[in-house]
DNA sequence: CTTGACCTTCCAGTCGCTGGAAGGTTGATA
DNA sequence: TATCAACCTTCCAGCGACTGGAAGGTCAAG
């Protein structure tokens, strides 16, 4: 199949179906008009990609995954360290966001929100008080 | 001062200040040298820069910011809507994270962690079940 | 007078795409 | 058979927000 149906089949967008062959992910035939060809498991590893790319991998983990999904002899071990660094990285961003959320919403309600000159979320990112 | 000052003051590398300075952020004087001359008042909106950075405000909307900032007639509103717009910003990605967080640690409940070839994470990222 | 720490500019690379230009191929319709 | 849209191809550039490095100028201490 084209790349248009690659796309559809896998959620990916064809440019990046392409880059993706680019960093050397997936390699698809071509046929005699230069088009490339993508067979059914080539589908499958776009979705897989996709949904790993999805789920915060990073193209490089992606790789990684993508050589254990090839790999008969793989090892779960592996997958699992992988998802579970990957899951303490969530946690810290998620912790680091929430203490975000808590400074500003704490500059919001302090902040009048009129026209007056005078705004506290201005003095503190200032002041650093 | 120097920059390198400037960048102790601030907390920002060097590097970034200048980039600050290239996209037109902040204008220091110059010296004789031709070494660029920070007063106090750059090294307040460097800490200015870096503060708002820190919470997560985009460079774009850091200047949005420092024009206010450095505007007497500045309306305390106008700075509230961009902390409060931001601030909706935060909540969708804490809960995408979260999302993303529930879905990894269940993958990784389900992997049996040995060396075993048959991995519950490879086959959720590749079925989509 | 040399050394080393600073400073300068400029160019390239990061990550993961995304947009666009310029051109070839295909399949349906007039 | 001509034409037209909708595909496909490659290549180059840009996004955001820096970061690294090369090549060279300046300054203060010993």
């Amino acid at each position: 199949m084209n790349i248009g149906e690659a796309s559809e089949r896998s959620g990916l967008p064809s440019k990046t179906i392409r880059y993706y062959e680019d960093i050397g992910l997936i390699r698809p035939e071509r046929g005699g008009n230069g088009y490339r060809d993508y067979a059914t498991t080539d589908v499958h590893k776009l979705r897989f990609l996709q949904r790993s790319r999805g789920l915060g991998f990073s193209v490089e983990e992606c790789r990684q995954l993508l050589a254990l999904y090839e790999d008969k002899e793989r090892a779960s071990a592996d997958v699992k360290d992988i998802a579970q660094t990957k899951l303490t990285e969530i946690d810290r961003k998620i912790r680091e966001l929430t203490e975000l959320r808590r400074t500003l919403e704490h500059l919001v309600h302090a902040c009048h929100g009129n026209d007056r000159p005078d705004c506290p979320i201005l003095e503190e990112l200032s002041d650093g008080s």
